[in-house]
DNA sequence: GATGAATGAGAATTCATTCAT
DNA sequence: GATGAATGAATTCTCATTCAT
């Protein structure tokens, strides 16, 4: 018996969003899409959502910083760099294998989304720069500039998601995310 | 006085529409943004191609199997798999900086097309995937799933041209072929 | 302690809603406007009208029924024409003052309700028009068509109610009554 | 043979959506409305105007300016105030005769119309405004709030206009001009 | 080959109204 | 009597596409 009805549906409604964003794309994806995925009426959608443009920002925006968050933390924990690196794409991993749908939206999907973001907001790529900014000051890895540090980092870890997602490669990633950390970390210092 | 005004204004659609569709999005740019750009009425277009749908397909299908030949001949001048790599990656990244719309049109906004090519249809992932798969073979690298090298080769090229288009990295990649080159090597060798 | 809720909250429904008929529109005013101005669900307004057209007829109706009642009864009082229509003119100014923004609805909002009127109801202009075609019966106004010195009449009360509600004369017409009973003799007696 | 078929449509477009304006209310009126009117496809129309909100405010403010700067005009060429009161309201007259639907339209419909106007426009009520306001000041007319005046002197004029629409009086203002000035001069000239 | 006016099939969005709780 | 979630019919607007000139 649930006693909240109108926050459950909002959790359908934004988990049918983001499977069909990613399915189909964004623009691709109609309200009539969504609405019928959740088993609603067009305009029910608009009880929980301002606009569809909102809908998607929404999405996007909640689970991005949120992703950063959790990156930032895990780091944190670790005193190496090679440890934050690992710890932190471990944390890409299993976000992937939890909801593979949401991570191809938060980091394939993100069209217009970044420049939308306040200025300042701490990003995943942000979370990641940092870390291999201090590693080269720090010495822990080979002078270099830690923006291509941080894109080998990520092509790494994300494009194995994208080859996931075409059946390329098997569709869970920690069980790979020995050998992720070990590339990523031989991308980072090999110069 | 060029003879064939038909073919070039054809090749200026092209051109600009790949542009838009880069800078937009596919879904983003209508035919009338394109008409604009080009200087034609919106009727005019549709003496060069059949439909929105065609001409994205066409765009993408051409080019993109047009880069997976060049890939495979240059990789063919090599004898070892440590140098099919390497000229393969110089090859994206010289692929890049020619034009970078272009480049970024084939290898992000591939947006469903992928699916639509014909079952044997060589693309620059399985000429980069043959590469690697017989070097697991040959003992030229460890042993390790073919994909997966695949995608890690592929995500230390892709990411960086990924941070390029956003300003994170600088606009040519050819300057960073050669730490490019030892990047995936060092991903694809360490396990 | 109000004994009578429910015809309270029906009270505060009709003024807001008629508030926000003056200020908005009657069909720029949704359901959902009047339910957050009286601080009700949308839901619970159909406990008191039975749909947004009912809503409107009703309080057009009815206070413009009233209203022409009230000033045939002033006009009896009176024997010359003159003063018939001098107390007519007052009682106009001051149902104004009283509620400027029922009279606004009233006498400017009707959008096609009067053509809903029942055929034979007598309405503010047939108590105006009574009194002035007597008027040119009886020889005390020079002969002229009837509907047209009632425009006049009207004309000389109501655009300055129009202009009051858009600040462009003081808000309150009672002090200007005087003025514009002259004004409408003299209108109605000058051919 | 139209030379501007496409002016020509402009101007058809323009005329059916006044007259359905003042005949049903603008809100009442969809661009359904319009197209069918014209038998036109309702997409056609947003070739000549960019959005219903822009048609209304394009046929109000050109008109209303326009009937302004008429106003103005035939003014000037008079000398005393009570010459200047009397080619205006013939002004208006002829106005309505013309075109009763668009004079409506202008003077009646103008719901929100007025306070988009660029802050020194001028306009209908400026102009007679003018007038009185100077007439007060030479002494041509008793000392008065000119704006009260310019109340009577357009209540006198527009109200007939209300009425002929609803049928009242005769649907011709010209014929009735003669009253009209006499009523609206008696109106400002007796305090 | 090109133009530009027009079409028509959706798309997003709004809103009066209903109804189970 | 009230709530609030939901409906569904309109409504505005967009855009790929067609076609007479």
């Amino acid at each position: 018996m649930p006693r909240h009805k109108f926050a459950d549906t909002r959790d359908r409604i934004e988990k049918a969003a983001v499977r069909l964003f990613v399915e189909k794309g964004v623009a691709e994806t109609t309200i009539r899409d969504i609405a019928l995925a959740v088993g609603l009426s067009e305009g029910a959608l608009y009880r929980h959502f301002v606009s569809k443009e909102q809908l998607v920002w929404l999405l996007f925006e909640r689970h991005y910083v949120e992703f950063a968050g959790r990156l930032m933390a895990v780091a944190q924990a670790e005193t190496t760099a090679k440890g934050k690196l690992a710890v932190m794409i471990r944390a890409f991993c299993h976000a992937h294998d939890e909801d593979p749908a949401l991570f191809r939206f938060m980091l394939f999907a993100q069209h217009g989304q970044l420049s939308k973001l306040a200025a300042g907001t701490a990003t995943p790529v942000d979370a990641v720069r940092g870390v291999l900014a201090q590693a080269v000051e720090a010495g822990e890895i080979p002078t270099q500039d830690p923006d291509l540090a941080t894109a080998l980092a990520f092509g790494v870890v994300l494009q194995p998601a994208q080859f996931a997602a075409y059946g390329r490669v098997a569709s869970e990633l920690v069980p790979l995310s020995d050998r992720l950390v070990a590339a990523a970390w031989a991308a980072v210092t090999t110069t």
